[in-house]
DNA sequence: TAACAAAACTAACGCTTGTTAGTTTAACTT
DNA sequence: AAGTTAAACTAACAAGCGTTAGTTTTGTTA
């Protein structure tokens, strides 16, 4: 168990009110008031409020980046792919669920660089798996539905995961992975 | 077309404003001045922000419940329901998409009263929904995975629709409804 | 045109916000 | 024991917040 610098644990107990309230609503005395120090305090550790936000964010953001790009470039089945990348998202759901709360609520509260980074991160995410998609319609994988629902309705389940796994008691991660890739892929009926 | 009164151009307004950066970050000086009035002036027409908020959220949120309480009493069959409970999140969703949002992002700042009522009818929405699932499994409609996942995969992507209405040019109101009932039951392989 | 109501205005209130400056305490290293 | 550094503190700032009070303008009705 390593343990955590002042920096990583200003941004953990950050992440926990931010999940709670939205980073707009909660203030850098409550993120104090939190760890029992004075506000003041918390610039010794942090350059400011929008470092915590951007932590929180571009850390998780890298990981579904370099999970995405890690998968991309392996030779499986369209429909393995997706698979893969529910699996990334269950795995990384159950790490980091608060810091998603920020990442799906708080990203446009991030400034310059930070929002621009973040935004073009996405954007090369949502491409990546919507060619997934469109490669599995192609060659009859995959049914041809509009592309464009398929993926929305894939990732917006994905990216409310955080939700329901805080909510009714943490499902098993295995059976979650395994129902879910069933019901996303061959569907409730 | 029915003119809208003062108060109603607010909620518009704000309703608006709180989709792009959320409650909190917008304030009473941000909505006066997209209205070209002075923030006191927003007083003569509403008693205060909480006001604006609980109205964009309640209002819709009704519509949810009259929607699916209509709906459980029919004597049709548990996979026509969900299909019943999906369109009445399309149609919702292209006439409101902006009060989604607050919705989904602002309702924890509801206070007391109203954020009871919300509560409530969130709570009494999902245990509908579930009760439907559920009797689909029972008798044999829907396959036998873990309710729960089947209830979140379904809800999560329907509430999110709101976000994916905004970006690319709204999909025809009509082929997203035959194609987004087609993946959600019948899966994309 | 006088009266009334609707809807805007100016000015200010008490409070909270993120952040800075300067100082003190506590804990290691030599 | 002295020196150094990490991490806390107090005090204060300028700006922004939601809201109130009192006044003026605008538009409609009698």
């Amino acid at each position: 168990m390593k343990t955590l610098s002042r920096k990583d644990e200003i941004i953990l107990v950050a992440a926990h009110l931010f999940n709670e309230k939205g980073y707009k609503a909660v203030s850098m005395r409550d993120i104090a008031k939190a760890m029992d120090i004075k506000a003041a305090s918390l610039y010794n550790h942090i350059s400011g409020k929008q470092e915590i936000l951007s932590e929180i964010i571009l850390k998780v953001a890298e990981e579904f980046t370099v999970g995405m790009e890690k998968m991309v470039s392996e030779s499986i089945s369209a429909i393995k792919k997706v698979e893969k990348v529910i699996e990334l998202h269950i795995d990384i759901t159950v790490n980091h669920s608060e810091a998603l709360a920020a990442l799906n609520n708080d990203w446009m509260h991030l400034e310059s660089e930070n929002l621009k980074a973040f935004v073009q991160m996405r954007e090369d995410y949502e491409e990546n798996f919507r060619s997934i998609i469109k490669e599995g319609i192609d060659n009859g994988e995959i049914k041809s539905y509009h592309p464009e629902v398929i993926l929305f309705s894939i990732l917006s389940t994905l990216r409310t995961l955080y939700l329901w796994n805080q909510k009714r008691g943490k499902l098993d991660v295995n059976i979650l992975k395994k129902d879910m890739v069933s019901v996303l892929i061959k569907g409730i009926k």
